[in-house]
DNA sequence: CGGACAAGCTGA
DNA sequence: CAGCTTGTCCGG
């Protein structure tokens, strides 16, 4: 007989739920908790002296490192957490948006403590009809599939169903919410993300969410689908900018399923990503079909007052009290004037005569030829001045002398909760389009603005606002438009949309990405804060590539977001640094 | 991050 | 020298 094994110790590595803290602990995992402590488990620890909650993110005997008598034992259980999958997940994310790992792991949580899971749920056999396209795709391994804005989704879900538990990504929560009644109408069982938490772990058909559903448990993954792949809803705008897009595209990779991303544009990134023989593009005529009637408003031609937004060709569509109208004036990279407080004259560039902008050291600036001159009004030599914008409100009395009926200004103010009161005419920045249930013809005032914003996706951006214009009006079967305001008629964006065909689009702005050095050729981040510049130098060492930014900041570059990661991570920062880096910033 | 502790400054 | 601010270090 030999003596009983010494009991062996098994420690908990922990991750803190505590900003700014970007360390694990290891804990003792005390014997009456072993069975049921996993790699994701939420526990709570004491840290420094306080209770504070975290993730377990790895389990193993002692580190030897670490002396046993300072190891604390893990206090508590709090319940399940995401499973060993999302952790590497975060892992990759965390060198893909150089971020700390803790981010990630709040947004993989459940929004409660989860402590059992309720049991599976899955629905009959999947019916038709399934889109054969999406079908094809999956089967092939996954790809791109074209899908016109007016063409419905449920076909495509439901391909990937045939599969298995289907995980679906979409732009917002809204979306997800409408996809939800209508995937249970099919008889699929659905965990619609945040809340249903618990059930999407358990398993059911479709786990379906906005972008943090790219972090959801979904049991028995079989695909995942990304709808409108395009949309900036996609990327979180707060550090770490992760996309969804590219968490589900990893995700897909580390457990051998299919990924679908489906967009009636899709991205470059999504373009450049896979081959030829796994882009699918609707026909011809299901394209043209899929998207409403456009119509340019040539303000080059058309109109001889210019500067006005109400050209006669808005007025007509406002003056038909059959259509509901919505109008969109995007107050995004539209500039600001400065107007003299004393004379009212519009301060211009005394070189090119475009407007200029105020600096930080109060100096006027060109935008378009740089020349600087000094605050002083150039008409009246006064030196105080008010900035304009023009703004929904003014615009919104115009219109509505100009249609003849009530027109409502939609602000993003009261965006989410009010409802906005029936009319037959809107007026808003760009999230009017999702606050309108229905449109006849939706009017980008200046679509200019758009297309001439100083952001390497603006050609992009610009198509995504026809898209979602495209959905609120519908196809040109049903009577759908888009009246589009431009100096800029030729522009390949409307040559485009013209034609129902975003893909002639692409191959240029490959090329022009490719030229310029930006995603997906290469990769990019801003850094900004104290140290940064030591910080560029130690990565120039690395093969990180620096230049500066019209704010100021630093921007790096380097080949692949593989190699930006590696060298980000690699490099050791600069002593009493406080850096900031932004990978790939939706601003940019 | 937030607590602990050390070093530096101020006023009586 | 108490009382306070500022800086640096560290947590298992």
């Amino acid at each position: 007989m030999t003596a009983p094994a010494p009991p062996e110790l098994l420690v908990a590595r922990v991750v803190p739920d505590v900003t700014g803290l970007d360390r694990q602990f290891d804990y003792l995992v005390p014997e009456q908790m072993s069975g049921r402590v996993g790699i994701g488990t939420l526990v709570r620890v004491s840290l420094a002296g306080r209770r504070v909650g975290g993730w377990v993110v790895a389990l193993g005997p002692p580190d030897p490192h670490v002396p046993p008598d300072r190891l604390l034992a893990l206090a508590k259980i709090t319940g399940i957490g995401p499973g060993k999958d999302i952790i590497d997940l975060a892992r990759w994310a965390g060198h893909r948006w150089a971020g700390r790992l803790r981010p990630f792991l709040v947004t993989a949580s459940p929004p409660g403590a989860v402590l059992s899971l309720p049991s599976p749920a899955h629905g009959g056999p999947v019916p038709e009809p399934t889109d054969p396209a999406a079908a094809r795709l999956l089967a092939a391994g996954g790809g791109v599939l074209r899908h016109p804005p007016a063409a419905d989704v449920v076909p495509v879900v439901l391909a990937a169903c045939r599969l298995g538990p289907t995980l679906v990504i979409a732009p917002s929560v809204s979306h997800a919410r409408l996809l939800t009644s209508r995937l249970r109408r099919t008889g699929r069982s659905v965990a619609l993300l945040p809340t249903e938490w618990a059930a999407a772990a358990a398993g059911v058909d479709v786990v379906i969410g906005a972008r943090a559903a790219a972090w959801a448990p979904c049991a028995g993954m079989a695909a995942i689908v990304v709808l409108d792949e395009h949309d900036q809803g996609l990327q979180e705008q707060r550090q770490p900018t992760w996309h969804a897009r590219d968490v589900a595209l990893k995700r897909a990779e580390l457990a051998g399923v299919p990924a679908l991303l489906v967009s009636p544009c899709p991205s470059a990134t999504a373009v450049a990503g896979v081959p030829a023989d796994r882009f699918s593009r609707p026909t011809v005529a299901d394209e043209r079909n899929g998207w409403p009637i456009v119509e340019i408003v040539d303000r080059t031609r058309d109109e001889p007052w210019q500067r006005s937004l109400a050209t006669s060709a808005l007025i007509r569509q406002l003056r038909d009290p059959q259509r509901v109208v919505v109008c969109v004036l995007n107050s995004t990279g539209r500039a600001r004037l400065l107007a003299c407080r004393t004379c009212r004259a519009i301060q211009r560039c005394e070189v090119c005569e475009a407007a200029v902008h105020q600096r930080d050291d109060s100096y006027f600036a060109c935008g378009r030829c740089g020349t600087v001159r000094p605050p002083v009004c150039q008409t009246c030599g006064a030196a105080a001045f008010a900035a304009l914008k023009i703004g929904v409100a003014r615009l919104r009395e115009e219109l509505e002398a100009a249609a003849g009926r009530a027109v409502v200004a939609v602000t993003g103010k009261d965006a989410e909760t009010a409802p906005v009161p029936e009319a037959g005419v809107y007026l808003g920045t760009e999230a009017v389009l999702h606050r309108v249930r229905r449109a006849d013809t939706v009017v980008l005032l200046d679509f200019d603005a758009e297309l001439l914003a100083p952001r390497y996706r603006a050609t992009e951006q610009a198509m995504t606002l026809l898209a979602r214009a495209a959905r609120l009006v519908g196809g040109r079967s049903g009577g759908g438009r888009i009246l589009v305001q431009t100096f800029l008629p030729k522009h390949e964006v409307l040559d485009a949309v013209l034609h129902a065909d975003p893909g002639r689009l692409m191959t240029k702005e490959l090329q022009r990405r490719r030229m310029l050095g930006f995603p997906p050729t290469a990769a990019l981040a801003v850094l900004s804060g104290t140290g940064s510049a030591e910080f560029t130098t130690a990565l120039a060492l690395a093969g990180v590539q620096s230049g500066s930014t019209s704010d100021g900041t630093v921007m790096l570059r380097a080949p692949t977001w593989e190699a930006l990661g590696d060298a980000l991570a690699n490099t050791p920062r600069p002593k009493g640094a406080r850096l900031r880096i932004e990978v790939d910033p939706p601003r940019l």
